[in-house]
DNA sequence: TTAAATGCAAACGATTTGCAGGCGT
DNA sequence: ACGCCTGCAAATCGTTTGCATTTAA
């Protein structure tokens, strides 16, 4: 945020301050994620990205969201733990830190957390039977490094 | 199967609630779930029920856990969004309620919710970048209709 | 001119599936 | 005997990479 309260910052600009050459292709691309709804994953970005520029390839696109991820300008649930974890439902319930750089797993739990997703699935009418908490960031070893 | 439904169930007989049917091969995999460590995915399973019987092959080991998030029994990461979905940093984040049933999704915020997160990370010393909560359950409409 | 960026297609790793044989009831 | 369960290998899906070409500073 900024002193007027609004955050100013594009990605475009944010790439800049990384040093990112922002190229044609590249700037679509961020267009599109910057004015897409929900959450789009790479064939969704390709798909809008292609009708703006029918040039534009699939690999362009990967290549770009990996980029921006390099640069923590980008990231998203499965970045940074990305296949097929699973969780022994007989244990007792935990949410995860996820370091996004070395993949260290830290659990934790807080019980105010655990009454306000039941407050909230109960406020939006939701028969709430699972619920799944992970941070992404970097763990105490990894933000030393940097 | 548990005389009350209170104390700590383990994985096997929770599927022989569900009706599934717990054959030598799949108790295998159930047991190294509920012993192994952390999150294992789907090859370290493989690795370890391949320890205790040489037999089992890797599409057993697939079919047993997509069998298990069938029927809610496992959680893992293909409950929510399978792969690479991002999120654009730029806009201000929510949670989501995520209907197990119809697939609806509800965004929601709560200011206490992100304060404990917060929270959280700092306490574990991590460097948060982004985080996401995913809540699972029936959403009014399907609730309605069981 | 030269390094970076790109498209294409092949490669790759994780997961799924078709099929033929096995097992339990 | 019948249908579920399984292993194997091939298929599929999302993602990455090698290479030749294009682009832009």
């Amino acid at each position: 945020m900024t002193a007027n309260g609004k955050t100013a910052k594009n990605l475009q600009e944010i790439c800049v301050e990384n040093g990112i050459n922002v190229t044609l292709k590249r700037r679509i691309i961020l267009d599109v994620i910057e004015n897409a709804k929900g959450h789009p994953d790479a064939s969704v970005v390709y798909r809008l990205a292609k009708e703006k520029d029918a040039s534009i390839g699939i690999a362009t696109v990967y290549r770009t969201l990996k980029l921006m991820r390099k640069h923590h300008i980008l990231d998203g649930p499965t970045f940074g733990h990305e296949h097929g974890h699973f969780e022994n439902p007989t244990k007792e319930h935990h949410d995860h830190l996820v370091c996004t750089s070395c993949g260290k797993i830290v659990e934790f739990h807080n019980k105010s957390l655990e009454k306000i997703k039941a407050h909230e699935a109960q406020k939006h009418g939701f028969d709430m039977h699972s619920h799944k908490l992970e941070i992404f960031g970097l763990c105490p070893a990894c933000s030393k490094n940097r």
